[in-house]
RNA sequence: UGAGCAGGCCGAACGACUGCGGGCAUAUGGCGAAAGCCUGUGCAUGAGGAAAGUCCGGGCUCCACAGGGCAAGGAUAACGGGUAACGCCCGCCAGGGGUGACCCUCGGACAAGUGCAACAGAGAUAUACCGCCGCCGGCUUCUGUCUGGCGGUAAGGGUGGAAAAGUGAGGUAAGAGCUCACUCGUCCCAUGGAGACAUGAGGAUGCUGUAAACUCUAUCCGGAGCAACACCGUGGGAGGACAAGUGGCCGGCCCGGCCGUCCUCGGGAGGUGGCUUGAGCCCGUCGGCAACGGCGGGCCUAGAUAGAUGGUCGUUUUUAACAGAACCCGGCUUACAGGCCUGCUCAUUUC
RNA sequence: CCGGGUGUAGCGCAGUUGGUAGCGCGCGUGGUUUGGGACCACGAUGCCGGGGGUUCAAGUCCCUCCACUCGGA
């Protein structure tokens, strides 16, 4: 059961408080909760492009989390921030951009 | 074959695995009294020609006014038709462009009034600087390549976007639409046309440009927008009416503390509806030059709410352009890789 | 969804009813000073956001597009 970060409160709540990390594709922040699953949030700002473009990072930087969502501990509020290059990149680099981005804040389970 | 004109259409396709939205069906599943909800499974289905910009016109909802008129403000502008309506579309006229197919035009009225027209130029909406001509004087070599004044004139000058119809002839002291012929413009008349308009050796007349300057004429327009609006709903308010100094609760008692009822407005969280069957799409046929309309048959084709189409592969030609519904329609404008179809024009060659 | 504003020299801004595009700071050259600053004189710098139109003539008027920005529901 996935669950989505929606009200704006909880998105400036973890940039205030939240830890984050930085790569050229992508910004994550992410903050403990106090439930069982993840809440996820992402931001695409218009600066990206037109709806075409902020859709087809949406959807792709989705993907990912859904692929990959057996590595993610639970119990974690995580915002994907969307950053000027995602829009013409291959799929395969954002996701190693967003998985190390995400094993740098120890959000991933540890490899067998 | 080459160059071009007009109109219409498509907008990568197919397959495999996996994933998402709403719909329908379903279950040895879970919750519930039930309606139903959750979860799983199956089935079909799921962005555009511009969904964009939000520039016009409507539907729908609420507010205001309630018959109508005027003012203010705004919009439109040859003519005829289409349409629910339009600033849109079709046809046609006038003007302009192209050898041609065909294309372009914000195309009412400065002959109702007011304003503006820099610089240049003698002069800018009427005038007289130079010039031309006449008269009266002066000078004089005695008729004038001189000069002063008064008057006539609008032919010639050079400026300007524009100098007041153009060309030729007559006429005159010199000239002038002053007169005549032809041409051009405007108004009237006749004929044709539904009309704009066209035609006319018919009559009158000769007027700068600018209204995307004010203005005038004709026609049209109440305002706001789905975050509208309706309902459910909790917190906390505002106003009015009524009752009352009492009553109820806490408390052993005093002191003390807390608490009205009804109506209206309002609507911070959150939820549901509005929400997709509509001026709808496709096919045929009839009317019409066409836009479009009539009739018959068939079809149901996204409805999300942090907002659904992604990922990995394979094949064809490579990696595919512009680009994402958000209440709904009709248009306009803007962006766009590449490709297809139909009709037509011009040039060249061959038969 | 609705409505408003801005775009002019390197920067910040003027430019009312159309008629040769300006101010301040900055920049360059020269002077002044032993040198620098300040000061004085001279000078350069503009497709007036892009395109089209009206007009004799457009920064100004009209249409359209672009970018930035503000407000309301």
């Amino acid at each position: 059961m996935r669950r989505t970060l929606k009200k704006n409160s909880d998105f400036r709540r973890l940039y205030s408080k939240g830890k984050n990390v930085v790569n050229p594709y992508v910004a994550v922040y992410c903050r403990r909760n106090r439930e069982e699953h993840n809440r996820l949030g992402y931001t695409v700002s218009t600066k990206l492009g037109h709806a075409v473009a902020r859709n087809r990072v949406r959807r792709r930087l989705r993907e990912i989390y859904r692929l990959n969502s057996q590595r993610f501990k639970s119990g974690y509020d995580i915002v994907i921030v969307a950053r000027m290059r995602c829009v013409g990149a291959e799929y395969k680099k954002l996701e190693a951009a967003v998985l190390e981005a995400c094993e740098k804040l120890e959000l991933l389970e540890e490899q067998p």
